[in-house]
DNA sequence: CGGCCGATTGAGTTATGTCAAAGCAAGTGG
DNA sequence: CCACTTGCTTTGACATAACTCAATCGGCCG
Protein backbone atom coordinates (compact mmCIF):
# COMPACT_ATOMS: atom_id res chain seq x y z
CA UNK A 1 0.00 0.00 0.00
CA UNK A 2 2.81 2.21 0.32
CA UNK A 3 4.75 4.44 -2.45
CA UNK A 4 4.78 3.38 -5.73
CA UNK A 5 7.49 3.89 -8.07
CA UNK A 6 7.69 7.78 -8.29
CA UNK A 7 9.11 7.93 -11.93
CA UNK A 8 6.18 5.85 -13.19
CA UNK A 9 3.81 7.35 -10.93
CA UNK A 10 4.53 10.98 -12.51
CA UNK A 11 4.64 9.78 -15.86
CA UNK A 12 1.46 8.62 -15.21
CA UNK A 13 -0.27 11.72 -13.77
CA UNK A 14 1.72 14.59 -15.28
CA UNK A 15 0.00 15.31 -18.65
CA UNK A 16 3.16 15.24 -20.32
CA UNK A 17 3.88 18.57 -22.25
CA UNK A 18 2.07 19.69 -19.00
CA UNK A 19 -1.17 21.85 -20.52
CA UNK A 20 -1.65 25.51 -19.44
CA UNK A 21 -4.57 25.13 -16.50
CA UNK A 22 -7.19 26.98 -17.94
CA UNK A 23 -6.98 30.13 -16.06
CA UNK A 24 -3.85 30.52 -18.12
CA UNK A 25 -5.89 30.76 -21.39
CA UNK A 26 -7.82 33.11 -20.73
CA UNK A 27 -6.18 35.88 -18.65
CA UNK A 28 -7.76 38.83 -20.18
CA UNK A 29 -10.44 37.67 -17.91
CA UNK A 30 -8.53 39.43 -14.93
CA UNK A 31 -9.01 42.10 -16.32
CA UNK A 32 -12.60 42.28 -17.50
CA UNK A 33 -13.74 40.68 -14.03
CA UNK A 34 -14.87 43.67 -11.90
CA UNK A 35 -17.05 44.16 -14.93
CA UNK A 36 -20.67 44.10 -15.55
CA UNK A 37 -22.47 40.88 -14.58
CA UNK A 38 -22.75 38.14 -17.59
CA UNK A 39 -18.81 38.02 -18.05
CA UNK A 40 -18.56 34.29 -18.36
CA UNK A 41 -17.52 32.31 -21.41
CA UNK A 42 -17.50 29.01 -22.90
CA UNK A 43 -14.20 26.68 -23.43
CA UNK A 44 -13.67 23.78 -25.26
CA UNK A 45 -10.96 21.48 -23.73
CA UNK A 46 -9.60 18.27 -24.88
CA UNK A 47 -9.59 15.23 -22.98
CA UNK A 48 -6.95 15.06 -20.62
CA UNK A 49 -6.46 18.65 -20.26
CA UNK A 50 -6.29 20.11 -16.52
CA UNK A 51 -8.69 22.77 -16.28
CA UNK A 52 -6.71 24.17 -13.03
CA UNK A 53 -4.36 22.36 -10.36
CA UNK A 54 -3.85 21.68 -6.82
CA UNK A 55 -2.06 25.39 -5.53
CA UNK A 56 -3.27 27.44 -8.58
CA UNK A 57 -4.76 30.70 -6.90
CA UNK A 58 -8.58 29.95 -7.62
CA UNK A 59 -10.07 32.81 -9.63
CA UNK A 60 -12.42 31.25 -11.40
CA UNK A 61 -15.57 28.56 -10.87
CA UNK A 62 -16.55 26.53 -13.51
CA UNK A 63 -19.71 24.73 -15.21
CA UNK A 64 -19.21 21.75 -17.09
CA UNK A 65 -21.67 22.05 -20.28
CA UNK A 66 -21.09 18.50 -21.20
CA UNK A 67 -18.15 15.98 -21.62
CA UNK A 68 -16.48 15.14 -18.01
CA UNK A 69 -14.02 15.77 -15.47
CA UNK A 70 -12.42 14.21 -12.53
CA UNK A 71 -10.83 15.79 -9.46
CA UNK A 72 -8.21 14.78 -7.46
CA UNK A 73 -5.67 15.16 -4.28
CA UNK A 74 -2.55 13.11 -3.68
CA UNK A 75 -0.01 11.95 -1.35
CA UNK A 76 3.32 13.83 -1.58
CA UNK A 77 4.55 9.69 -2.40
CA UNK A 78 1.98 9.45 -5.49
CA UNK A 79 -1.03 8.01 -4.10
CA UNK A 80 -4.07 9.66 -5.26
CA UNK A 81 -7.85 9.86 -4.36
CA UNK A 82 -10.16 11.11 -6.60
CA UNK A 83 -13.02 13.15 -5.25
CA UNK A 84 -15.38 13.43 -7.77
CA UNK A 85 -16.64 12.62 -11.15
CA UNK A 86 -17.60 15.81 -12.65
CA UNK A 87 -20.46 15.55 -15.28
CA UNK A 88 -23.11 17.81 -17.01
CA UNK A 89 -24.68 20.41 -14.78
CA UNK A 90 -21.84 20.30 -11.91
CA UNK A 91 -20.24 23.06 -10.83
CA UNK A 92 -16.85 22.51 -9.64
CA UNK A 93 -13.94 24.65 -8.64
CA UNK A 94 -14.82 26.99 -5.57
CA UNK A 95 -13.71 24.41 -3.06
CA UNK A 96 -11.86 27.48 -1.52
CA UNK A 97 -11.48 31.07 -2.01
CA UNK A 98 -8.04 31.38 -2.48
CA UNK A 99 -6.11 28.43 -3.67
CA UNK A 100 -7.21 25.04 -5.39
CA UNK A 101 -6.84 22.20 -2.96
CA UNK A 102 -7.25 20.12 -5.57
CA UNK A 103 -6.70 19.10 -9.68
CA UNK A 104 -9.05 18.92 -12.02
CA UNK A 105 -8.97 17.25 -15.50
CA UNK A 106 -11.26 16.22 -18.66
CA UNK A 107 -11.66 12.67 -19.43
CA UNK A 108 -13.56 13.59 -22.32
CA UNK A 109 -13.64 16.15 -24.56
CA UNK A 110 -16.00 19.03 -23.18
CA UNK A 111 -17.28 22.56 -22.97
CA UNK A 112 -16.84 24.17 -19.84
CA UNK A 113 -18.02 27.28 -18.36
CA UNK A 114 -15.72 29.69 -16.72
CA UNK A 115 -16.70 32.26 -14.44
CA UNK A 116 -14.77 34.72 -12.31
CA UNK A 117 -15.45 34.03 -8.70
CA UNK A 118 -15.69 37.55 -7.73
CA UNK A 119 -18.66 37.77 -10.18
CA UNK A 120 -20.46 35.04 -8.30
CA UNK A 121 -19.92 36.07 -4.27
CA UNK A 122 -21.08 39.19 -5.27
CA UNK A 123 -24.81 39.18 -5.79
CA UNK A 124 -26.59 37.44 -2.98
CA UNK A 125 -28.30 34.78 -5.86
CA UNK A 126 -24.62 33.63 -6.54
CA UNK A 127 -23.91 33.12 -3.07
CA UNK A 128 -26.41 31.53 -2.59
CA UNK A 129 -26.45 28.98 -5.45
CA UNK A 130 -22.38 28.79 -4.38
CA UNK A 131 -24.11 27.84 -0.82
CA UNK A 132 -25.88 24.96 -2.41
CA UNK A 133 -23.65 23.75 -5.12
CA UNK A 134 -21.47 23.54 -1.40
CA UNK A 135 -23.84 21.85 0.36
CA UNK A 136 -24.27 19.58 -2.36
CA UNK A 137 -20.65 18.64 -2.28
CA UNK A 138 -20.61 18.10 1.09
CA UNK A 139 -23.67 15.59 1.43
CA UNK A 140 -21.41 14.08 -1.48
CA UNK A 141 -18.45 13.70 0.38
CA UNK A 142 -20.33 12.13 3.46
CA UNK A 143 -21.91 9.51 1.60
CA UNK A 144 -18.19 8.78 -0.03
CA UNK A 145 -16.62 9.01 3.47
CA UNK A 146 -18.91 6.48 4.65
CA UNK A 147 -17.98 4.08 1.09
CA UNK A 148 -14.07 4.50 1.44
CA UNK A 149 -14.34 3.88 5.40
CA UNK A 150 -16.88 1.35 5.91
CA UNK A 151 -17.75 -0.61 2.78
CA UNK A 152 -16.65 -3.88 1.07
CA UNK A 153 -15.12 -3.60 -2.58
CA UNK A 154 -17.83 -5.29 -4.09
CA UNK A 155 -20.14 -2.93 -2.28
CA UNK A 156 -18.26 -0.07 -4.12
CA UNK A 157 -18.11 -1.19 -7.36
CA UNK A 158 -22.03 -1.79 -6.97
CA UNK A 159 -22.29 1.74 -5.96
CA UNK A 160 -20.16 3.25 -8.56
CA UNK A 161 -22.34 1.33 -11.08
CA UNK A 162 -25.38 2.59 -9.50
CA UNK A 163 -24.31 6.00 -9.88
CA UNK A 164 -22.94 5.07 -13.65
CA UNK A 165 -26.50 3.92 -14.67
CA UNK A 166 -28.16 6.58 -12.96
CA UNK A 167 -30.54 8.51 -16.22
CA UNK A 168 -27.37 11.21 -17.22
CA UNK A 169 -28.32 13.29 -14.34
CA UNK A 170 -25.70 15.40 -13.38
CA UNK A 171 -22.27 13.65 -11.61
CA UNK A 172 -21.52 10.98 -14.10
CA UNK A 173 -18.60 10.73 -15.67
CA UNK A 174 -19.70 8.94 -18.56
CA UNK A 175 -22.61 9.51 -21.63
CA UNK A 176 -25.66 6.61 -21.36
CA UNK A 177 -26.22 4.92 -24.73
CA UNK A 178 -29.40 3.31 -26.00
CA UNK A 179 -31.30 1.19 -23.43
CA UNK A 180 -29.48 0.00 -19.96
CA UNK A 181 -25.73 0.18 -22.27
CA UNK A 182 -23.59 2.63 -20.98
CA UNK A 183 -20.02 3.54 -22.25
CA UNK A 184 -17.47 4.26 -19.30
CA UNK A 185 -14.78 7.35 -19.64
CA UNK A 186 -12.74 6.39 -17.05
CA UNK A 187 -10.45 3.85 -16.73
CA UNK A 188 -10.58 1.14 -14.39
CA UNK A 189 -7.67 2.63 -12.75
CA UNK A 190 -9.84 5.93 -12.20
CA UNK A 191 -12.77 3.61 -10.66
CA UNK A 192 -9.91 2.27 -8.26
CA UNK A 193 -8.39 5.84 -7.15
CA UNK A 194 -12.43 6.91 -6.59
CA UNK A 195 -13.35 3.59 -4.72
CA UNK A 196 -10.18 3.88 -2.62
CA UNK A 197 -9.13 0.25 -4.69
CA UNK A 198 -6.70 -0.85 -6.66
CA UNK A 199 -7.32 -1.59 -10.27
CA UNK A 200 -7.43 -5.32 -9.93
CA UNK A 201 -10.23 -5.33 -7.36
CA UNK A 202 -12.07 -3.51 -9.35
CA UNK A 203 -11.37 -5.74 -12.56
CA UNK A 204 -11.99 -8.78 -9.94
CA UNK A 205 -15.34 -7.15 -8.30
CA UNK A 206 -16.86 -6.58 -12.32
CA UNK A 207 -16.44 -9.87 -12.85
CA UNK A 208 -17.72 -11.45 -9.80
CA UNK A 209 -21.30 -9.02 -10.92
CA UNK A 210 -20.49 -10.30 -14.33
CA UNK A 211 -20.60 -13.79 -13.39
CA UNK A 212 -23.58 -13.80 -11.00
CA UNK A 213 -25.85 -11.93 -14.37
CA UNK A 214 -25.93 -8.54 -12.38
CA UNK A 215 -24.31 -6.61 -15.11
CA UNK A 216 -22.92 -7.38 -18.91
CA UNK A 217 -19.57 -6.34 -19.79
CA UNK A 218 -19.53 -6.80 -23.92
CA UNK A 219 -16.22 -4.87 -24.06
CA UNK A 220 -14.30 -3.49 -20.89
CA UNK A 221 -16.10 -0.02 -21.49
CA UNK A 222 -19.32 -1.03 -22.28
CA UNK A 223 -21.49 -2.16 -20.05
CA UNK A 224 -25.41 -3.35 -19.90
CA UNK A 225 -27.07 -3.37 -16.45
CA UNK A 226 -29.08 -6.85 -16.30
CA UNK A 227 -30.55 -6.55 -12.53
CA UNK A 228 -30.71 -3.40 -11.32
CA UNK A 229 -32.35 -4.43 -8.17
CA UNK A 230 -29.47 -7.02 -7.54
CA UNK A 231 -26.59 -3.95 -8.02
CA UNK A 232 -28.97 -2.01 -5.25
CA UNK A 233 -28.90 -4.75 -3.16
CA UNK A 234 -25.21 -5.11 -2.75
CA UNK A 235 -24.71 -1.63 -2.85
CA UNK A 236 -27.02 -0.98 -0.11
CA UNK A 237 -26.81 -3.88 2.19
CA UNK A 238 -30.17 -4.65 3.84
CA UNK A 239 -29.39 -4.23 7.61
CA UNK A 240 -32.52 -4.84 10.28
CA UNK A 241 -31.46 -1.50 12.21
CA UNK A 242 -34.49 0.91 13.61
CA UNK B 1 -16.52 -6.73 7.24
CA UNK B 2 -19.73 -7.53 6.92
CA UNK B 3 -23.26 -6.87 9.32
CA UNK B 4 -22.27 -6.98 13.22
CA UNK B 5 -24.72 -8.09 15.36
CA UNK B 6 -27.84 -5.70 15.28
CA UNK B 7 -28.75 -5.74 18.82
CA UNK B 8 -25.73 -4.81 20.14
CA UNK B 9 -25.52 -2.28 17.43
CA UNK B 10 -28.38 -0.44 18.34
CA UNK B 11 -27.57 -0.53 22.11
CA UNK B 12 -24.17 1.11 21.17
CA UNK B 13 -25.62 3.60 19.36
CA UNK B 14 -29.20 4.49 20.42
CA UNK B 15 -28.25 6.53 23.50
CA UNK B 16 -31.11 4.20 25.69
CA UNK B 17 -33.90 6.77 26.73
CA UNK B 18 -33.28 8.43 23.42
CA UNK B 19 -32.79 11.74 24.68
CA UNK B 20 -34.82 14.48 22.37
CA UNK B 21 -33.07 16.52 19.58
CA UNK B 22 -31.79 19.98 20.55
CA UNK B 23 -34.64 21.44 18.04
CA UNK B 24 -37.44 19.59 20.12
CA UNK B 25 -36.03 21.32 23.49
CA UNK B 26 -36.30 24.63 22.20
CA UNK B 27 -39.72 25.10 20.28
CA UNK B 28 -40.28 28.33 21.05
CA UNK B 29 -37.32 29.38 18.63
CA UNK B 30 -40.01 28.44 15.91
CA UNK B 31 -42.54 31.38 16.71
CA UNK B 32 -39.50 33.82 17.11
CA UNK B 33 -37.45 32.43 14.31
CA UNK B 34 -38.32 35.46 11.90
CA UNK B 35 -37.80 38.26 14.14
CA UNK B 36 -34.89 40.55 14.42
CA UNK B 37 -31.78 39.48 13.73
CA UNK B 38 -30.13 38.53 17.59
CA UNK B 39 -32.56 35.29 17.86
CA UNK B 40 -30.16 32.72 19.16
CA UNK B 41 -29.28 30.81 22.03
CA UNK B 42 -26.95 29.43 23.74
CA UNK B 43 -27.55 25.40 25.55
CA UNK B 44 -25.99 23.18 27.82
CA UNK B 45 -26.11 19.92 27.00
CA UNK B 46 -24.44 16.45 29.13
CA UNK B 47 -22.14 14.37 27.60
CA UNK B 48 -23.70 12.12 24.95
CA UNK B 49 -26.51 14.09 24.41
CA UNK B 50 -27.96 14.03 21.12
CA UNK B 51 -28.03 17.74 19.23
CA UNK B 52 -30.27 16.51 16.02
CA UNK B 53 -30.35 13.17 14.32
CA UNK B 54 -30.19 12.23 10.68
CA UNK B 55 -33.63 12.35 9.06
CA UNK B 56 -34.63 15.25 11.45
CA UNK B 57 -36.07 18.90 9.62
CA UNK B 58 -32.91 20.90 9.79
CA UNK B 59 -33.91 24.29 11.01
CA UNK B 60 -30.79 25.52 13.04
CA UNK B 61 -27.15 26.01 12.49
CA UNK B 62 -25.28 25.22 15.79
CA UNK B 63 -22.23 26.41 17.16
CA UNK B 64 -19.98 24.78 19.23
CA UNK B 65 -18.96 27.27 22.41
CA UNK B 66 -17.12 24.75 23.92
CA UNK B 67 -17.27 20.85 25.03
CA UNK B 68 -17.22 18.62 21.92
CA UNK B 69 -19.87 16.50 19.45
CA UNK B 70 -18.92 13.58 16.85
CA UNK B 71 -21.08 13.92 13.70
CA UNK B 72 -21.99 10.49 11.82
CA UNK B 73 -23.64 8.56 9.03
CA UNK B 74 -24.73 5.02 9.17
CA UNK B 75 -25.32 1.86 7.02
CA UNK B 76 -28.68 0.20 7.43
CA UNK B 77 -26.53 -2.87 8.89
CA UNK B 78 -25.18 -0.41 11.77
CA UNK B 79 -21.69 0.36 10.04
CA UNK B 80 -20.66 3.68 11.00
CA UNK B 81 -18.76 6.30 9.71
CA UNK B 82 -17.88 9.32 12.17
CA UNK B 83 -17.47 12.14 9.50
CA UNK B 84 -16.48 14.50 12.09
CA UNK B 85 -14.86 15.77 15.49
CA UNK B 86 -16.40 18.92 16.62
CA UNK B 87 -15.03 21.42 18.94
CA UNK B 88 -15.11 25.03 20.01
CA UNK B 89 -15.33 27.39 17.05
CA UNK B 90 -17.54 24.77 15.24
CA UNK B 91 -20.27 25.75 12.90
CA UNK B 92 -22.40 22.62 12.08
CA UNK B 93 -26.13 21.46 11.47
CA UNK B 94 -25.77 22.99 8.25
CA UNK B 95 -25.20 20.33 6.09
CA UNK B 96 -28.65 20.03 4.06
CA UNK B 97 -30.94 23.16 3.93
CA UNK B 98 -33.74 20.35 4.32
CA UNK B 99 -33.21 17.49 6.04
CA UNK B 100 -30.26 16.58 8.46
CA UNK B 101 -28.00 13.58 6.66
CA UNK B 102 -25.95 13.12 9.75
CA UNK B 103 -26.33 12.54 13.65
CA UNK B 104 -24.47 14.72 16.22
CA UNK B 105 -23.96 13.44 19.65
CA UNK B 106 -21.94 15.06 22.42
CA UNK B 107 -18.72 13.94 23.86
CA UNK B 108 -18.30 16.06 26.71
CA UNK B 109 -20.93 18.46 28.51
CA UNK B 110 -21.27 20.95 26.20
CA UNK B 111 -22.62 24.75 25.56
CA UNK B 112 -23.96 25.40 21.71
CA UNK B 113 -25.59 28.36 20.26
CA UNK B 114 -28.39 27.47 18.37
CA UNK B 115 -29.40 30.05 15.49
CA UNK B 116 -32.38 29.45 13.15
CA UNK B 117 -31.18 28.87 9.64
CA UNK B 118 -33.60 31.17 8.16
CA UNK B 119 -31.91 33.56 9.76
CA UNK B 120 -28.53 32.80 8.42
CA UNK B 121 -29.23 32.96 5.18
CA UNK B 122 -31.43 35.61 5.15
CA UNK B 123 -27.96 38.87 5.29
CA UNK B 124 -25.72 38.68 2.74
CA UNK B 125 -22.91 38.32 5.39
CA UNK B 126 -24.82 35.45 7.08
CA UNK B 127 -24.65 33.60 3.90
CA UNK B 128 -20.85 34.30 3.45
CA UNK B 129 -20.24 33.44 6.87
CA UNK B 130 -22.49 29.85 5.97
CA UNK B 131 -20.28 29.55 2.71
CA UNK B 132 -17.05 29.69 4.47
CA UNK B 133 -17.83 27.14 6.79
CA UNK B 134 -19.09 25.36 3.92
CA UNK B 135 -15.73 25.69 2.20
CA UNK B 136 -13.82 25.00 5.17
CA UNK B 137 -16.14 21.44 5.63
CA UNK B 138 -15.39 20.55 2.00
CA UNK B 139 -11.38 20.67 2.43
CA UNK B 140 -11.84 19.16 5.26
CA UNK B 141 -14.17 16.10 4.01
CA UNK B 142 -11.59 15.77 1.15
CA UNK B 143 -8.55 15.64 3.15
CA UNK B 144 -10.49 12.87 4.93
CA UNK B 145 -11.19 10.96 1.83
CA UNK B 146 -7.80 10.86 1.04
CA UNK B 147 -7.01 9.23 4.46
CA UNK B 148 -9.73 6.98 4.12
CA UNK B 149 -9.33 5.88 0.47
CA UNK B 150 -5.34 5.81 0.53
CA UNK B 151 -3.72 5.46 3.89
CA UNK B 152 -2.13 2.75 5.91
CA UNK B 153 -3.86 2.25 9.48
CA UNK B 154 -0.40 3.75 10.90
CA UNK B 155 -0.91 6.53 9.06
CA UNK B 156 -4.10 7.41 9.77
CA UNK B 157 -3.69 6.98 13.60
CA UNK B 158 -0.98 9.28 13.27
CA UNK B 159 -3.35 11.99 11.98
CA UNK B 160 -5.64 11.87 13.97
CA UNK B 161 -3.12 12.52 16.68
CA UNK B 162 -1.81 15.59 15.11
CA UNK B 163 -4.79 16.86 14.94
CA UNK B 164 -5.28 16.00 18.68
CA UNK B 165 -2.44 17.72 19.53
CA UNK B 166 -3.11 20.82 17.55
CA UNK B 167 -3.20 23.92 19.95
CA UNK B 168 -6.76 23.73 20.98
CA UNK B 169 -7.76 25.16 18.13
CA UNK B 170 -11.29 24.63 16.19
CA UNK B 171 -11.90 20.82 15.39
CA UNK B 172 -10.36 19.16 18.08
CA UNK B 173 -12.84 16.72 20.16
CA UNK B 174 -10.38 17.11 23.50
CA UNK B 175 -9.17 18.89 25.49
CA UNK B 176 -5.32 19.85 26.50
CA UNK B 177 -4.01 19.87 29.65
CA UNK B 178 -0.81 21.20 30.39
CA UNK B 179 2.19 21.18 28.48
CA UNK B 180 2.00 18.37 25.27
CA UNK B 181 -0.15 15.95 27.25
CA UNK B 182 -3.41 15.72 26.18
CA UNK B 183 -6.82 13.98 27.64
CA UNK B 184 -8.94 12.19 24.81
CA UNK B 185 -12.44 12.36 24.98
CA UNK B 186 -13.46 9.93 22.04
CA UNK B 187 -13.40 5.91 23.05
CA UNK B 188 -11.02 3.85 20.79
CA UNK B 189 -14.44 2.81 19.12
CA UNK B 190 -15.36 6.56 17.82
CA UNK B 191 -11.66 6.57 16.45
CA UNK B 192 -12.12 3.67 14.58
CA UNK B 193 -15.25 4.56 13.29
CA UNK B 194 -13.57 8.46 12.50
CA UNK B 195 -10.95 6.79 10.69
CA UNK B 196 -12.58 3.84 9.01
CA UNK B 197 -10.53 0.93 11.47
CA UNK B 198 -11.68 -1.45 13.86
CA UNK B 199 -10.59 -0.90 17.60
CA UNK B 200 -8.41 -3.10 18.00
CA UNK B 201 -6.20 -1.67 14.97
CA UNK B 202 -6.12 1.75 16.70
CA UNK B 203 -5.28 0.47 19.81
CA UNK B 204 -2.17 -1.81 18.00
CA UNK B 205 -1.51 1.30 16.13
CA UNK B 206 -1.24 3.50 19.38
CA UNK B 207 0.96 0.60 21.13
CA UNK B 208 3.32 0.91 18.04
CA UNK B 209 4.07 4.54 18.14
CA UNK B 210 4.40 4.10 22.16
CA UNK B 211 7.19 1.36 21.67
CA UNK B 212 8.83 3.76 19.07
CA UNK B 213 8.75 6.55 21.61
CA UNK B 214 6.67 8.83 19.99
CA UNK B 215 3.80 9.24 22.62
CA UNK B 216 3.74 7.92 26.00
CA UNK B 217 0.12 6.16 26.76
CA UNK B 218 0.07 7.57 30.93
CA UNK B 219 -3.39 5.94 30.75
CA UNK B 220 -5.86 5.08 27.98
CA UNK B 221 -7.19 8.60 27.42
CA UNK B 222 -3.70 10.60 28.85
CA UNK B 223 -1.42 10.76 25.52
CA UNK B 224 1.86 12.98 26.17
CA UNK B 225 3.55 13.71 22.64
CA UNK B 226 7.44 13.20 22.74
CA UNK B 227 8.21 13.36 19.01
CA UNK B 228 6.14 15.66 16.98
CA UNK B 229 8.81 15.58 13.77
CA UNK B 230 8.76 11.83 13.90
CA UNK B 231 4.72 12.07 13.88
CA UNK B 232 4.41 14.01 11.34
CA UNK B 233 6.86 11.84 9.33
CA UNK B 234 4.52 9.11 9.70
CA UNK B 235 1.67 11.19 9.10
CA UNK B 236 2.72 12.29 5.49
CA UNK B 237 4.90 10.03 3.95
CA UNK B 238 7.63 11.22 2.05
CA UNK B 239 7.94 11.24 -1.37
CA UNK B 240 9.95 12.30 -4.38
CA UNK B 241 7.41 13.81 -6.00
CA UNK B 242 7.14 16.45 -8.28
C1' DC C 1 -14.29 -5.81 47.29
C1' DG C 2 -16.67 -7.19 43.15
C1' DG C 3 -18.56 -6.19 38.78
C1' DC C 4 -18.34 -3.64 34.66
C1' DC C 5 -16.81 -1.40 30.67
C1' DG C 6 -13.34 -0.19 27.77
C1' DA C 7 -8.57 -1.22 26.26
C1' DT C 8 -5.01 -4.33 25.20
C1' DT C 9 -3.00 -8.45 23.49
C1' DG C 10 -2.82 -12.88 21.09
C1' DA C 11 -3.97 -16.27 17.51
C1' DG C 12 -5.92 -17.27 13.37
C1' DT C 13 -8.63 -15.81 9.06
C1' DT C 14 -9.50 -13.21 5.06
C1' DA C 15 -10.15 -9.45 1.96
C1' DT C 16 -7.45 -6.82 -0.58
C1' DG C 17 -2.96 -5.58 -2.24
C1' DT C 18 1.32 -6.93 -4.96
C1' DC C 19 3.76 -8.99 -8.56
C1' DA C 20 3.72 -11.11 -12.86
C1' DA C 21 1.98 -13.14 -17.02
C1' DA C 22 -1.25 -13.24 -20.63
C1' DG C 23 -5.13 -11.41 -23.36
C1' DC C 24 -7.34 -7.93 -26.39
C1' DA C 25 -8.36 -3.82 -29.02
C1' DA C 26 -6.92 -0.12 -31.36
C1' DG C 27 -3.52 2.29 -33.72
C1' DT C 28 0.84 2.64 -36.59
C1' DG C 29 4.11 1.88 -39.93
C1' DG C 30 5.98 -0.95 -43.37
C1' DC D 1 -3.51 -5.09 -45.46
C1' DC D 2 -0.90 -7.28 -42.11
C1' DA D 3 2.61 -7.49 -38.27
C1' DC D 4 3.97 -5.03 -34.52
C1' DT D 5 3.58 -1.98 -30.81
C1' DT D 6 1.13 0.04 -27.17
C1' DG D 7 -2.01 0.63 -23.44
C1' DC D 8 -5.41 -1.14 -20.77
C1' DT D 9 -7.67 -5.14 -18.76
C1' DT D 10 -8.02 -9.64 -17.01
C1' DT D 11 -6.44 -13.54 -14.50
C1' DG D 12 -3.43 -16.18 -11.50
C1' DA D 13 -0.37 -17.01 -7.54
C1' DC D 14 1.19 -15.25 -3.52
C1' DA D 15 1.90 -11.83 0.44
C1' DT D 16 0.15 -9.11 4.05
C1' DA D 17 -2.44 -5.52 6.44
C1' DA D 18 -6.34 -5.36 8.73
C1' DC D 19 -10.31 -7.86 10.61
C1' DT D 20 -12.40 -11.34 13.78
C1' DC D 21 -12.76 -13.86 17.73
C1' DA D 22 -11.40 -14.53 22.27
C1' DA D 23 -8.95 -14.03 26.55
C1' DT D 24 -6.96 -10.94 29.82
C1' DC D 25 -6.09 -6.65 31.86
C1' DG D 26 -7.07 -2.40 34.37
C1' DG D 27 -9.48 1.54 36.11
C1' DC D 28 -13.64 3.06 38.08
C1' DC D 29 -17.90 2.99 40.51
C1' DG D 30 -21.22 1.26 43.53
Amino acid sequence: MNAPQPALELARFAPEPAPAPLADLVPFLAAERDLVPPVALTRRLAARAAIYRAGDTAEFTYEMIDGGAILWTMLPDGRRQILQMIGPGDVFGFAALDQHDATAVTTVTSRIRVVPIAQSTRSMAGQSMLLHQALDRIHALQAHALLLGRMTALERVAHFLLAAFRPSGPTDPLAKDDGGRIRLFVTREEIGDYLGLTIETVSRNLGKLRKSGIIALDHADRIRLIDRTGLAAIAVPAGDHA
